[in-house]
DNA sequence: GTTGTTTCGAAACAGCGCTACGAATCGGCG
DNA sequence: CGCCGATTCGTAGCGCTGTTTCGAAACAAC
């Protein structure tokens, strides 16, 4: 009878593409709904129908950035070494931030004043996260650091935040090298006095 | 001749606690011009003669916070030992980010897309980070880490930096004591095995 | 009181997130 | 074919934001 549905799960999923690539274009400012409606070739009570409002379709975007992370970190492989798997893990997270820097702010800092994820939305990073408590537990059984693996992990992603957050910004040093440098050493400074102990 | 001038720089002095106030009472997303006029009792024009620009006032209170903070960090006491000393120091900036969260986050996230601080504006930081690069130096002196202090510094600061964006974004955990449970475990991190080499 | 100069803030502007509502589009039916 | 009723569409508008203009207001000198 009436006319057919054009906003369809398919359009919101070439929405959700769009946005991401409008956000990689042109930062947390230029994330406009107009512009969006327009780089997804629709319009913009379309996608206030499909997403409810501008957060529900950050809040979707949150999500796949950690699918994204999410795969990365599949990728990396464990060796017998759970202290370089560590480092390998966090490396891949660093890659991940560098290749979508937006996405990653959305991540991991709150560019956008409306949109704080809950701390169920954060459930998201669960399989990004469990990868990393996995190789800290094996770093505790091997003595390398003591204390509750979640707690681990809990520090070593502030870490792994933290630099991210300084060199997405500019801070962490001028040249590639420094934030190269600095960090190796992030990690060194973790790892690299405990076989002193087993010696 | 012509009418006295109400826009002083005693008015941009007041200008700048009011919306420290503002920011601290509605948080980013309630930073507006018309109402930090209001709450300063003056207008939304005189704000742009005396700042510019929004991006102009959230400078100055960038340059408010880290003054604040150099204070905080002032205060902080040495002792003979570098390592509570470093320890102590990042207490002070974890405190100061629970007493301040949306200042903070001004200073250390980047909430307000349309700023975000250049090199140069983070020179204003360099005063509460030397007190750091100090005591790390003489942990690097001690042999309790290896690396040139700059750079352990840089680490220190992500770290703190990334635990304060997880704590003031809740993401820390849902107690206090969990919080300082894993803010201990971070410096006992760095630092716990060193004594092992020296004994 | 009048003039001349300077300073003030109400009001307007473009652009934002968001939405109401009339236009447009279809299958079924006389 | 022409019309109908149901449904979906996007234009155009709302209130708000940051920002700027510009006429009114306030003063000293004459």
């Amino acid at each position: 009878m009436p006319r057919p549905k054009q906003r369809t799960p398919e359009l919101r999923e070439h929405v959700l593409v769009a946005a991401e690539a409008t956000l990689a274009r042109d930062g947390a400012e230029g994330f406009t709904t107009k512009r969006i409606a327009t780089d997804a070739a629709t319009s913009v009570p379309a996608i206030y129908e499909m997403f409810g409002d501008k957060n529900g379709l950050l809040r979707e975007l949150f999500f796949v950035g950690f699918r994204k992370l999410a795969v990365a970190v599949a990728v990396v492989p464990s060796s017998d070494d759970p202290r370089s798997d560590v480092v390998a893990l966090a490396h891949a997270y660093r890659i991940f931030s560098l290749a979508h820097p937006s996405l990653s702010k959305l991540m991991f800092s709150q560019p956008f004043a409306s949109f704080a994820p809950t701390v169920d939305d954060l459930a998201a990073a669960d399989t990004s996260r469990r990868a990393l408590v996995k190789a800290v537990r094996r770093c505790i059984d091997a003595g390398m650091v003591h204390g509750d693996p979640v707690d681990v992990s809990h520090v070593l992603l502030a870490l792994v935040q933290g630099l991210i957050a300084q060199e997405t910004a500019g801070w962490l040093g001028n040249e590639r090298a420094s934030c190269d440098r600095r960090w190796d050493l992030a990690f060194s400074m973790f790892f690299v006095i405990v076989p002193a102990e087993e010696g």
